[in-house]
DNA sequence: CGTTATATGGAGAACGTTCTACAAATCATT
DNA sequence: AATGATTTGTAGAACGTTCTCCATATAACG
């Protein structure tokens, strides 16, 4: 008995547009103009709604908003949320929603297609109002299907010749050029890349960028017959072994560039381990500039693709689409240099 | 004219229920049972249905679904992303999820409370069907009230007293604890903690339990006169500076235990950028186990709570409270240490 | 004053589900 | 064969918004 009348009221308590209509002595289109601020409604409405839904607390529900018009909520899907350039992408999603009345919710797809897609699904299927995917892995054809959809737009994601979603990246391909370009500069000539396997990194994935990019700037250099690019397996036991491999090799480099920080960060820590030293017996370039890299102790060179301002020029790119806007655009950002210790001076002339 | 004819199939070619129902020649509501497979519904009808759903790749609209009943969706509460204890507690949540018909959305709510509560009333605003809160800053009183609306389960927020929602955590006071015991079983007598500002961390955050089993340990160790604690600010000039100025004091400690790896890596960097030995001047026990910690550059050695389990034992608490449940629970892990070599040796005998 | 334009408010049909109540059909039981 | 019990399927009202018409009230104008 009482247990039941502690549970009605809760249930029952919920304020609604009509709570408010009903409150404020107007009627449910009236509070509804008011909310989306439409047009028709006079001073005197306005107050008397906007005080009615203070008084209430009143939060209109964002599933019958979806199902009607817009959520005012878009979704960010991440490959994987381990990878420190994410929570940057993510800070500047955020700061550029927060003055907005739009909010983000995150899905992690944990870099598993299937899962992809059903969170892109989900998303589409909560009506939220655009999507900004970063770094995704499926196939361009895929990704416009959904595009017909829903408003979107790609983050580390080669795609330029899209026509139905936004790309927004730094210009990866020039990132490896500016890495290769700094260790010729100090004089080294016998350079790697250290890239990821086949199978991780499709055709548009920022990984091939990297490697063109390697591979023109190292012709340029006039290294061209020898730009050798070793891939690393992403997975634990295997990576560190082929990185170990790597740097226990007679003919080892003595410089290198790494797809990522992950992977460059990985094989200092081995390089130590095993006694080859850094920058003296191998120099290490990473990409991401990561938080950790930027660590006294790691202290890796690497190039910065600022992930935050990805993330900022992504989500004003998906509110003007939003808007309206339906000619696809694609947006290159330069990345730079950071120089650090894993790179130090000009010590490399001692080299054939 | 064509514009319009190629935007009018688009709008129209969504699937619902009604589509389905049509198609298989039976109910809407018949095609709702299955869906929710629910009882009274023959092998003849599944059939029709499954089959019809299968052709048209029919999904259930979760706004739709968010209106009336469960839309199938648990939200994470984030406090900053940046964190790397935070991704693992997300694996976690994913992992216990994906075999499951749940999916799990996160906002980040980037310690402002502002933030936060708008990001939980969202996910009630959206009818999501339970929430996990991880490291949430708002008030218990609070929370307790938003647990009315909807199931909550808090990570790493220590309300044992908490009527309306559960918690899961690792036994923070314990942890610190273990890290004390290790630090005086190798011989240190003079130890310090590195705490977070009062500012920062609430009464029930998991910085003051630790700092609670920090002064207990102490006292059993006979310290009980002399358990400092140091604060050190969050926000990134002052918090350097705090490291600086604790590294270059006269009377610095020859132990220091940090409330997280976050603190603890980085007075690492500060220490040999200083010139300070890592662990002959300085032995240094962590928090969190993070990825970082373990790398062989860094080899801080720190108190591990393992936040992916955390992670699988707060979903399945919460769902097991979506599922009717309403007694609170409160789940308490055990954390343990994992040495490494910032606390290596029993090398600090030669103290007074 | 009558007429037309404009500003303001409201009725009510969607949106795509779930779920209660009920009708119809089938099966058991006497 | 009649009655009751059970199984199977459906109608239709909710859920809380948005948004397209309409209806009215007021202002503008000749």
């Amino acid at each position: 008995m009482s247990v039941e009348d502690k549970q009605k009221p809760q249930r029952n308590d919920r304020v609604t547009i009509r709570t408010v209509a009903t409150h404020a002595g107007v009627s449910v289109a009236a509070v509804s103009k008011v909310m989306r601020n439409a047009y028709g409604v006079s001073e005197a409405l306005r107050a008397k709604v906007t005080d009615a839904i203070d008084v209430l607390g009143y939060r209109p529900s964002r599933a019958a908003r979806g199902l009607r018009g817009q959520s005012f909520t878009i979704g960010v899907l991440l490959i994987d949320i381990r990878n420190p350039f994410l929570p940057e992408v993510i800070a500047g999603v955020n700061g550029v929603l927060a003055p907005s009345h739009y909010q983000a919710m995150i899905g992690v797809s944990d870099a598993q297609v299937q899962l992809e897609t059903s969170l892109i699904e989900s998303m589409i299927d909560y009506k939220m109002d655009g999507l900004i995917l970063v770094a995704p892995r499926l196939p361009s054809e895929i990704l416009a299907k959904f595009a017909v959809e829903i408003p979107i737009v790609a983050v580390g994601y080669h795609a330029a010749g899209a026509t139905a979603f936004d790309t927004v990246n730094a210009d990866d391909q020039r990132g490896a050029e500016i890495a290769v370009e700094a260790l010729l500069a100090r004089g080294y000539r016998d350079i790697e890349m250290l890239s990821l396997g086949e199978r991780e990194g499709h055709a548009v994935s920022v990984v091939r960028q990297r490697e063109i990019g390697f591979r023109r700037a190292m012709q340029r250099g006039g290294l061209g017959s020898s730009a050798p690019i070793g891939k690393i397996p992403i997975a634990s036991p295997k990576r560190e072994e082929a990185m170990r491999k790597f740097l226990s090799r007679k003919d080892r480099p003595r410089a290198v560039f790494c797809w990522s920080d992950l992977d460059a960060i990985t094989l200092l820590s081995l390089a130590v381990e095993m006694g080859v030293r850094v920058p003296e017996d191998l120099a290490v370039i990473g990409y991401d500039n990561s938080s950790t890299a930027a660590l006294g102790l790691v202290n890796l060179a690497s190039i910065d693709q600022s992930g935050r301002e990805l993330g900022q020029v992504a989500t004003r790119a998906l509110i003007s689409r939003i808007e309206g806007r339906s000619a696809a655009e694609h947006i290159l950002q330069i990345p730079s240099l950071v120089s650090r210790n894993s790179l130090a001076g000009s010590e490399a002339t001692k080299q054939g």
